[in-house]
DNA sequence: TCTTAAATGTTACTATATAACAACACCGTT
DNA sequence: AACGGTGTTGTTATATAGTAACATTTAAGA
């Protein structure tokens, strides 16, 4: 999907959880999906600032954070990062793969897994919430 | 296990791999030891610094690092923190469960669930390397 | 218009993690 | 014992990540 269909994806979703994609959540939205891969906030912070003159740390946090929320980002933990959602609209549980040597990411729909999974925890009497599992490992490229 | 019995094994997986066990990072290992579930990095900083009278981010951070590399620790990314590995000794992929109610945390063998993950991701021609899984939901006691 | 809730701005701070280099300890060799 | 190499720890400084608290602005209804 082009960057201009994400956007208006993006803007469906919101309206259809009837939440708000502002212009400077669109803004941060837009500088997160100028980058390939994982992006971390302190970058997209200096990108808004080049694009507006200032900008703090809260306000990055916050829109980032709306752009998780309403499932148009995930977060990364491992990395302290964020990656566009590749599948907006549909209802899915994904499967983050990070390639370690040359930093890709992509990501998969896990729902076949995520029922071992869920039945696994449930065992222990845990019940998963919906979410997106980060694997490591390599890339076809890299493991030539 | 108990705390000593956890230190013997630690003790003998070190040998067994070759590294040393320093008193420094045994220190460390008790100081998780002591605490229930997540420990945090700043934490065990300040535990260390009551013991000792001194000491800097980087002593402890090598040290975790150390003990992670080891298999004797689990690196909570979600969390940003640490919490001793539940099967120490046998070769296994952890299934990590955070309740995110009260913050327990669980650690059960996925290796099942890994296959199945490991199979998907090589469709995408992606080989994930062993590792541990995190999963957030709600614990038995949570979720009466 | 007036009221209110949501969103954003602003300041200041807390928390997490690492770079870089110095000092020391250990181990095998001469 | 002296030497040299390697791994470990000490030390200082800094980089990176994230949040609390409150002020101000904006948007939506009544
Ligand atoms: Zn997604
Ligand atoms: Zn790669
Ligand atoms: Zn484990
Ligand atoms: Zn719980």
């Amino acid at each position: 999907m082009d960057k201009a269909g994400f956007i208006a994806a993006a803007d469906l979703q919101c309206q259809q959880q009837g939440v708000k994609l502002t212009a400077l959540r669109r803004q941060v939205l837009e500088l997160v999906l100028a980058h390939e891969g994982v992006v971390k906030a302190y970058q997209v912070l200096a990108d808004l600032q080049r694009e507006r003159g200032i900008a703090a740390p809260p306000t990055v946090y916050r829109a980032l954070d709306f752009l998780v929320e309403a499932g148009l980002l995930h977060k990364v933990d491992a990395l302290n990062g964020y990656i566009v959602c590749r599948h907006v609209g549909c209802c899915h549980e994904g499967l983050i793969l990070v390639c370690s040597a040359c930093g890709d990411v992509s990501e998969v729909d896990a729902s076949p897994a995520l029922d071992v999974l869920r039945e696994q925890a449930l065992l222990q009497g845990f019940a998963i919430r919906q979410q997106n599992l980060l694997l490591t490992g390599l890339c076809q490229a890299c493991r030539v």
